[in-house]
DNA sequence: CGCATTGTTGGTATCGATACCATTTACTGG
DNA sequence: CCAGTAAATGGTATCGATACCAACAATGCG
C-alpha cells in the first residue's frame, strides 16, 4: 500500500480511504490512486484490513453436504443476499455428522466471521457453548429448533411431512410408509419421520410402515433398494413418503421396474422440490421448502443485525411457510 | 492470546507455539495452555495469524455454479485433499460469466490465499494478469488450455465428445445431433460441440444437426424443450449427444412423453456420470470425467508446489482421462 | 571440567492495513 | 477581516499473531 502512496504521491492513510467507498477522498486523488494500483497490480489485503478494522467481512456458513441441490439453494441465497454489502461467504461441510460440525464451527471462528450460519438446530455440547460465546450473531436454517441459539430462518420438517400425509389420504390412501434414513444422524430427516408417525397415528392409522434406507445423503440408489425392501414386506402398501425427492425418484425408477404403476398402484412423494421431480414421467409430487428464501431471508437477517447492534427489533424466528406441490405421482386412484 | 498466556503462567509466544503442531514445546506445558485456552473459551484469529506468518491457510477455488454435483464433487476432492495439510478451500462461483469470474479472483486473491484453483482455461485479460501477477500457484482444471498460465489439471473436452460419437456409430447409427448451450458462455460445452463436429466430419458424416438450449446452466427442462425442437426439425435423427446428463434426461423424459423408444428410435448420451443417468430407466450412457479425481489431484498439486518450491520437477499438466460408460441408452440397434 | 548440543522459553520487531486525532486549506457569514 | 466550519490529507498507535534472535538449563562427550 506504502508502494502506491509513493506512485500516486499521497499518503498510505489516503491510499486506504481511496479504497473504501464511504471516506473523504477527492475524486481526482482517488482516481489517480486506483490508477497508480493498477499499474502496480496492486490488490488490497482483506486480512490485514480485517484486523484493524475488526471486520473481516466473513459471513461462515455450514451446510451438511455441498453435493446437494437444496443446500446450495440456501447457499446461494445467502451470497447473493450478502453481496451488496460486501460480505462473503465462508463455506463449510458437515457430512451430516455433528462431530465434524464441532471441528467445522472451530475452524471457522479462527477466521473471525462477523456472523455464522447452522443448518438445523441440534449440535454436540462444545458446538453450542462456541456458538454462544463467539460474539456474533448465529442463525439456525432448515429447522425450528426449540432452544435457539440465537435467530433462526427455517420450517418444521415435521408439518410438512404432516402435509404430505394429509394429501395422501384426501386421495382415498391409508396404508402409507416412510422412507427415509437412519434416525440417528440426520435430524431433519428424523423430523420428517416423526411428523409423519405422529400425522399417521392422529388420523388412526398405521404408522409402522418405516424403511430405513441408510445413513444421509440417502441416494437415488438407496432409494430404490429401500422401496424393494418394502414392497417385499409390505407389498400391499398404496403410498410412500420419501425422505427426498432423490430417494422418490430411486423408489419410482424401482416401481417401473418391477412392473408398478404410479400412481396407479402405488402413490409417492418426495421432498425439496428438485428439478427432477418436476420433469421426470410422472412428475413426483414433492414440497418445496424455499431453499433460495431461506438463504436470502437469513442473509436479510445478518444485514439488520450487524448494522442495528445485536438486539434489532425484528423477530428472531423468521418462518418459511413450505408448499406442497401436487403432481401427477400421488393423483386420486379415482381420477388417475 | 496474552490472557491464555497469564492464565497459564507462560508467555504468549510459548502459547503461538503451542497452537502449531510442530514446535518446541514441552508436553505439559502444552496441555497446561491448552487447558487454559479452553477455560478461557479462546479461539486462535487465523487471520492475524496469516498476516503474520504470510501463510494464511486458503486455498481459492472458482467453479462456474455451486449447484452442480460434477463441480461439487471436484470441490469435495479439493477439500478432502487439502485438509490433512491444514488448508481450507475459500470458494467463489461465477455464474458462466467472465466478467464475474474476473470480479471474483479480485476479491479472492484480497484474502491472500497460498494458491488459486480455477475452473476453465478462458479468462478475461485483466483475470489472467492477475492471476499470473499473483505469485501463487494457479491450477486450472476441467480443460486444457492451449497456453496455461501454470499448472493444469484435466482433461479433453472434444475427445470425450469425439468418444462417444465413435461409440454410437459402432451401435450402426449415423443421423447424430448435438444438444448443447449457447457457444458463447459456457466454454467446455463448446469444446464438446468443436469435438462433436469435428469427429463427426472426419467420418464423414452430417455434422450440422446442432440444437442450442438456450445459455448454460442447461437444466433438464432446457433439454427437453429442445429436443421437441430437434426432432421437429430433424425427425429422422437416430442419436442425441447431449452436453450433460441433465440436459440428456431432460430429453430422455421428451421421448417418453412423445412416445418416441430410447433407445429402439433414438439413442441419447450424455456426458458427467451424475447419479441420474445410472439409475433413471433406461439408464443413460455417459462419460464419467472423474470430478473428484480432479480435485483430488489439483490438491496434490498444490501441496507439492507449497512444499517444493514453485518449480517442481514433476510435469504441470496432469491429464484425467474421461471414461465412456455404455449403458441401455445407446444399445445397438439390432440388439435392442 | 569445559564446551557443544538439544530442549524449552521469552522479548522485540513486524506483517498490512485502519482508528483516531491532528493539521492544513478553502470558504462562509457576520 | 476573522472566527467557524467543512473538505481533504497526514502521522502514530494498534489490531493479534509469528519470525527471529537471545537466554538459560540439562545433557553428553572427550
Amino acid at each position: 500500500m506504502s508502494d502506491v502512496a509513493r506512485e500516486a504521491g499521497v499518503s498510505p492513510m489516503t491510499v486506504s480511504r481511496a479504497f473504501k467507498s464511504d471516506a473523504y477522498v477527492n475524486d481526482e486523488t482517488r482516481k489517480a490512486i486506483l490508477l497508480a494500483a493498477d499499474r502496480l497490480g496492486y490488490v488490497m489485503d482483506s486480512m490485514a484490513s480485517g484486523l484493524s478494522s475488526r471486520k473481516t467481512g466473513f459471513v461462515a456458513v455450514t451446510i451438511p453436504s455441498i453435493n446437494n441441490a437444496n443446500f446450495a439453494d440456501t447457499v446461494r441465497g445467502l451470497t447473493e443476499g450478502l453481496q451488496e454489502k460486501g460480505l462473503q461467504v465462508l463455506l463449510g461441510y458437515t457430512n451430516y455428522n455433528q462431530e465434524e460440525e464441532e471441528r467445522l464451527v472451530r475452524q471457522l471462528l479462527t477466521r473471525r466471521p462477523e456472523a455464522i450460519v447452522v443448518t438445523g438446530g441440534t449440535h454436540t455440547g462444545k458446538c453450542r457453548t462456541m456458538l454462544e460465546n463467539a460474539g456474533i450473531p448465529v442463525i439456525e436454517t432448515w429447522d425450528i429448533p426449540a432452544d435457539p441459539i440465537d435467530s433462526i430462518v427455517g420450517f418444521s420438517n415435521a408439518e410438512a411431512s404432516a402435509k404430505i400425509v394429509g394429501h395422501l389420504v384426501s386421495t382415498g390412501r391409508t396404508k402409507i410408509a416412510f422412507l427415509g434414513g437412519d434416525a440417528s444422524r440426520d435430524t431433519r430427516g428424523f423430523d420428517r419421520r416423526r411428523g409423519f408417525v405422529r400425522e399417521m397415528e392422529a388420523r388412526g392409522l398405521d404408522a409402522t410402515r418405516l424403511v430405513e434406507a441408510g445413513p444421509p445423503p440417502i441416494s437415488m440408489r438407496e432409494g430404490a433398494d429401500a422401496l424393494a425392501r418394502l414392497m417385499s414386506r409390505w407389498p400391499d402398501t398404496e403410498a410412500v413418503v420419501c425422505v427426498s425427492d432423490l430417494a422418490a425418484f430411486g423408489a419410482m425408477t424401482e416401481c417401473q421396474r418391477r412392473g408398478l404403476a404410479v400412481p396407479g398402484t402405488i402413490a409417492i412423494a418426495g421432498f425439496g422440490a428438485y428439478e427432477i421431480s418436476d420433469i421426470c414421467v410422472p412428475p413426483i409430487t414433492s414440497i418445496d421448502p424455499h431453499c433460495y428464501q431461506i438463504g436470502l431471508l437469513a442473509a436479510r437477517r445478518i444485514i439488520d443485525l450487524l448494522s442495528d447492534g445485536p438486539d434489532s427489533g425484528t423477530e428472531s424466528r423468521t418462518l418459511v411457510e413450505p408448499s406442497l406441490l401436487v403432481r401427477a405421482s400421488t393423483l386420486s386412484e379415482r381420477n388417475p
